[in-house]
DNA sequence: ACAGCCGGATAGAGCGCTCTCCCACGTGCT
DNA sequence: AGCACGTGGGAGAGCGCTCTATCCGGCTGT
């Protein structure tokens, strides 16, 4: 909490305020307010009236205590330390990707009907895990959207175990249940293997992500697998971390190791963007020596040169869903959880 | 607030709960828990052990109630409608932003150490500036960070007339008595200005933002002043909206009507990545035949290639402390507004 | 030894709202 | 005429917490 302090401000006027100016009782004055059972219209209009006259914002806290609903959700960024840099250069890398922003875009999609406002929560540490579900205890929010980046995060388990209704993006690691929304990594992937594949390419390496990142897994695997399938058993790949710093560190080992390769799978667009970059700093062109394929559909895809084929996950489409499950979940609680996958997408571009 | 309700959780415990467990008053326990005036240790351990064998989670909206504080503070994007893209998408591409990003995470920054969190609230059309201003009225939030984009929103206005305890992210565009922080934007412009003269290159075009961002203006007149002193009073320049597609549209109309220009400064770094992209398109080198400086030092300086020379905006360092100015006023009202501005920097690196 | 203090704990009055009773007054049916 | 029922409105009991005023008991000072 802290010392926040509302300015000294005259007070505010009340209910009670409202009701004595429209000569009417309080309850009738709530009803008005929120639009529940019969109310004479004349006296509707002189409640209206007082409202006005009085300038009346009903106070959220009061309501809050009596109704136990917060009007709030969280948006939990979980998981993922920072890993060695700084603690602000860590979060700043989170909160930069493309991927946080369609998820935030999203998410205010599916709440914004509902006069709904995420507060945006970090759970990256110990200490700032506990902070968050202590806040959410405190019933601050109703509800939590979870995006978790590491496949061991504590956070979803803990926000169950809370008893805080709980949405997650991406499929838990651990068989939980718990509602979420999720893309259909493995297809995905297939999808691009599949589409380099049939570009003739066969000297095909992979940049994956953090294997403890469940969708990275799944695509790496779903890629293998894919390939397999097209006869070609075993593909090197090398692992980063989601950037684009990573994606061309990781380009520039396999470059060493394979310099005769002529395909790349990244695992998202910026390693991909990264990828290309690299690529094109040892004089080779994409997509004419080499193929690259990216995941996402983010802007990164379109933003270098060339502009990245990629499989599309639907972020926006994705959180929205995310948002709307949680608020059915406190609209109707009780009902078991959900799941909604989405279908990925090839888009190609020319990179490949 | 809609039909959000949390499930038929069992009835938590209360204070008077614990207060009985412990064999204590209500206040005491209240004392305790807030660490307020002196209590007999004996008396916390017992209550301590209460708590803990009740589970007992304060309630922030009974809390909140008579504290009159949220322990919230709303962060607001304020501005910037959806410019004929659809909804969704003009939301994306503000979250996008890295500018965002780094607004985020700065402001998490300032925030972490007081246990508050943010609540992201989008003002980019009428009626969601009014649930927003609303919302924030009905003591949801005990002040408001604002990330205004256009020189004439109403919004600062609008929270200032409503009594929230308001500072903003850049100066406003009509004189208020806000605190804010801000860039010498104009400095800023200038160390662009000089370096490029001082790299020799005497052709010089501006791809600049929208004319309604003060910023954006700023960064503009600057240029044109330092450039002028160079001698140069005339300089050709094009607008763009401070994404990268923008800045490759601008970069293509400017080299219609200048092929022989040998540097650009693009308003921030977004756009300079288009003009880099679209300068290349055109066989020309950067910075052989073109140098290109950016604005604002973002993630997409580093990203492309070549990685952009641009002015450093510490976008963490103000959001941070936009926070901090924020927390202090509610600490203690009444004192007046105040300002903080940041000094620019020069990064060079291999586009200039 | 007694007034005067003071640390330590309690009682209880709200904070502003919602919501469940309950009442008064028609209306329509038997 | 009598009764059930529906409809519009009021009274008042909390929701769970903080905080002021108050009380209690033991210690000091003269």
């Amino acid at each position: 909490m802290s010392e926040a302090l509302r300015p000294a401000a005259q007070r505010s006027a009340t209910l009670e305020d409202v009701a004595r100016v429209a000569g009417v009782s309080r309850a009738t004055v709530s009803r008005v307010i929120n639009g529940i059972r019969n109310v004479d219209p004349a006296i509707q209009e002189s409640v209206r009236r007082a409202v006005a006259s009085t300038g009346y914002v009903p106070n959220g806290a009061a309501r809050s205590l009596v109704t136990r609903r917060a009007g709030a959700l969280a948006l939990v960024v979980s998981g993922s330390g920072t890993d060695g840099r700084g603690e602000e250069a860590g979060r700043t890398q989170v909160f930069t990707d493309p991927f946080f922003g369609r998820v935030v875009s999203g998410v205010f999609t599916g709440l914004r009907p509902h006069g709904v406002h995420p507060v945006l929560m970090l759970a990256d540490a110990p200490e700032a895990r506990e902070q968050a579900l202590s806040y959410l205890k405190q019933g601050n929010a109703d509800g939590a959207m979870v995006v978790s980046t590491h496949a061991d995060d504590p956070m979803p388990g803990l926000l169950l175990a809370a008893g805080v209704p709980t949405v997650l993006f991406g499929r838990p690691a651990a068989p939980l249940p718990v509602s979420c929304v999720d893309l259909a990594n493995r297809d995905g992937a297939r999808l691009a293997a599949d589409h380099l594949h049939a570009r003739g390419r066969r000297r095909v390496v992979t940049i994956a992500g953090p294997p403890a990142v469940r969708a990275a897994r799944d695509r790496l695997e779903g890629f293998h697998e894919a390939m397999a399938r097209h006869g070609m058993p075993y593909l090197p790949h090398a692992e980063a971390d989601f950037t684009q710093a990573g994606g061309e560190r990781a380009m520039a080992r396999l470059l060493v190791e394979h310099p005769d390769l002529d395909g790349v799978f990244a695992a998202n667009d910026l390693m991909a963007q990264g990828a290309v970059a690299v690529l094109r700093d040892h004089g080779l062109r994409v997509p004419e020596d080499v193929a690259v394929v990216g995941f996402d559909d983010s802007s990164a895809a379109t933003a270098g040169r060339p502009p990245l084929t990629t499989v599309r996950q639907p972020v926006e489409e994705m959180a929205a869903e995310m948002a709307r499950i949680l608020l059915d979940v406190l609209a109707r609680p009780g009902r078991g959880a959900t799941s909604v996958i989405f279908e990925p997408e090839l888009v190609v571009r020319r990179s490949s």
